[in-house]
This record gives structure tokens, sequence and C-alpha cells, in this order.
DNA sequence: ACCTGAACACCGTTCAAGT
DNA sequence: ACCTGAACACCGTTCAAGT
């Protein structure tokens, strides 16, 4: 099974940065953040790693970056009717998110690219100061649910591979969210 | 200024586990994660970097697995008066650890060591369930307590690198673990 | 403009050798 | 038992060179 060789694998798909990211979470996701380097990502784009520099200056800090908002940025949407569900749904969203990409959560917890959360966060505080609350209660509000979410879903991703007794790992998520969402006043 | 060579040189303080993780600390706090290698631990410790596989025979692996270890473990101490105040008090020392150490919260969100948080968390749990809620809550609560902790923490880390409007970060943790204690039923 | 190839400084780790 | 020194395979990155 020899893979066509033709003349058309002269002109393959450009290289492009955001093709570059999209190899790269492939990766992260299938092998793990430790398996990701430049002369391996450079194969799986069939290129020598040192074309990927021409496309990310700042070689593999500028890839981590891109990872980190690729997987970061998901602004909660306001829908009118009840707040409470809509801030529901987008931690839900945002819990599979990290959890599919949980190679990348490490980069999530330093300082690198800080701007990347900085959309999700003021999309959760503004559907809070919407639903009436005081401009610092809404900011702390969406601290409090960005950090939980964040943190529970690394404990997960801890425990589910210390694989203690099967825990229902959804439930306990949903149960944890609503103390928050009860403590923060109508 | 020369340093007293002597023979007294020659027997320096034996190298153990402790002090070899302390050294690693010590450099991963002063210097960040990555700058963190065995030749610059080595020259931490006045010995050869091979030296330190004698005393922990899983290389970088278990160093980092000792960093997590020394970080992670806090347990809460049950005061018989108020939960609430015992729970307050052990979340404001886990910031603080976790804060001092800030290089080292990317390690705690890996699935490294996956048993150093369990001590932890069963002393919240147990903590809960002794202030008389069922199992399930106060398994529930435990994990939401940490992983709040943990996510609120990792936050303050990448919002202070961002350097954007001067935040009060005690009083806003303080404000969202109250969400939470709030939550937790009587 | 876009990619290659060789080179450099640095990694973690193995292994035989020293004491 | 404890540490050293040389070696190996692998990194990220620079830079001159090709097209």
């Amino acid at each position: 099974m020899v893979r066509q060789p033709s003349v058309a694998a002269q002109h393959r798909e450009p290289l492009t940065r955001d093709r570059i990211i999209e190899a790269a979470l492939h990766i992260v996701d299938g092998q793990g953040l430790g398996r990701l380097t430049m002369r391996r990502l450079g194969d799986a784009l069939e290129v020598e790693a040192m074309a990927i520099y021409h496309h990310l200056p700042r070689g593999k800090e500028e890839l981590l970056d891109g990872l980190v908002a690729h997987v970061a940025v998901l602004p909660a949407e306001a829908r009118s009717a009840d707040w409470r569900a809509a801030l529901r749904s987008w931690a839900d969203a945002y819990r599979a998110r990290l959890l599919a990409h949980a190679g990348v959560l490490p980069l999530l917890v330093t300082r690198r690219n800080p701007a990347a959360l900085s959309g999700t966060t003021a999309s959760l505080r503004e559907i809070l100061r919407q639903a009436g609350l005081p401009e610092q209660s809404a900011a702390d509000g969406a601290h409090a649910l960005l950090g939980y979410v964040i943190g529970h879903a690394a404990l997960e991703v801890r425990d589910t591979a210390a694989a203690e007794e099967s825990v229902d790992w959804h439930a306990r998520f949903s149960a944890g969210l609503a103390l928050i969402l009860r403590g923060l006043p109508t």
C-alpha cells in the first residue's frame, strides 16, 4: 500500500497558523502534552519542524498560547429567560471542553496567554449584571464560577487517573455548581 | 571572598530525598518550573546531576511527584466549634500555599501523583460529615471546596500576570467561598 | 515568501567506573 | 552504598541557503 506519490504532493495544503494549532491539539489530545515537540508536529504536518517558525515566530511559546486560546475561549450566551439555566449550560459546555482537552489544562494554569480568559470572564460577568447583581458581586461571581469549573475539571482529570471507586462526576459537578448558583442573590 | 575550601568540603551534608525536593522547590519558586532541570538541581546541591537518581530512581517523574505532594498535602483540622470557620481557615491556608508555590500549580493539574490530594479531600469530607451532612453531600461538598480553591488560585496567578486593574483578590476569593459555604445545608 | 538542512546549546537518562 | 564522567538520543532554536 504505497501512498500516491504523484506531482500533487508538491502542492500540498499550505501551512497556516490554524492548521498548525489544530495538528498540535490533535497530538496533545492523543499522546499527551509531553509528546508535543516541534519535530513531531512538523512530521504530522509533513513539513520540516523549522517551517513552523515562519508562521509562529515566537516558536513553541506561541504554539502553546494558541492551544490555550483554542480551548479556553468559550463565552457564555445570555438567554433572556433564565440566567441560572444559561450559566448551567455554559458550565456544562466548558467542563466538557476542558475534559476533552485535558492535556491543555496545565497550560491554562500558567501565566501563559493571560488575555485568553478575559472574554469568557466578561461574558459571565455580563450575565450576572443583567440578572440584577451589582458590579462587584457580578465580577466576584464570574470568577467564582470560572474558578470552580476549572478547578473541578482538574480534580476530575486527576481522580479519573487514580481510578478509585466509580463516581458520577457529572452529578458531583452539578451539585457543586448548584451551591454557587443558589448562593448568588437574585 | 573565597569560600572556605577546607577538607570539610568533602564530608558535606549527605544527599537525601527531602533535601533534593526542597532544593527543587526553591528553584521552581525562584526561577519557575521551566528552569528546573536535573543538571541545575545537581548544581544547587553541589553534586553531579546523576547522583540524584540514586535517591529518586524514577528520576524527574519522581521529583515532580514529590513537589506535588509537598505542596498539595494540607488536611483541614476539625475544630469542634464552628465547622464553617474551620473550612474558611483551611481554604485561606491552602490558597496561600498554592500562591506561594504557583510554579507547582500546573503539576497539580496533571494525572501526576494521583494520591496526593486524597488525604486533604478526606479531611474536608470528614468535617462536613461531622457537621451533619449525609455521606454523598459531604463528598460532593469536599470536591466543590477543593475544586474552587484550586481553580481560583489558578485564576489569580494568571490575572496577576495580566496585571489589569488592581483587584482585592483575597476579598474576591472569600466572596466566592462564602457562596459555597452558604449553600452547604446545616 | 516559504521551506530546508546543518549546526548549537541544552535536555533526561543509562551505564561502566570509581571510592 | 553513593557518587562521577562519558555517552546517547532527543530537545528548541538560529541561520545561511535554497526555491
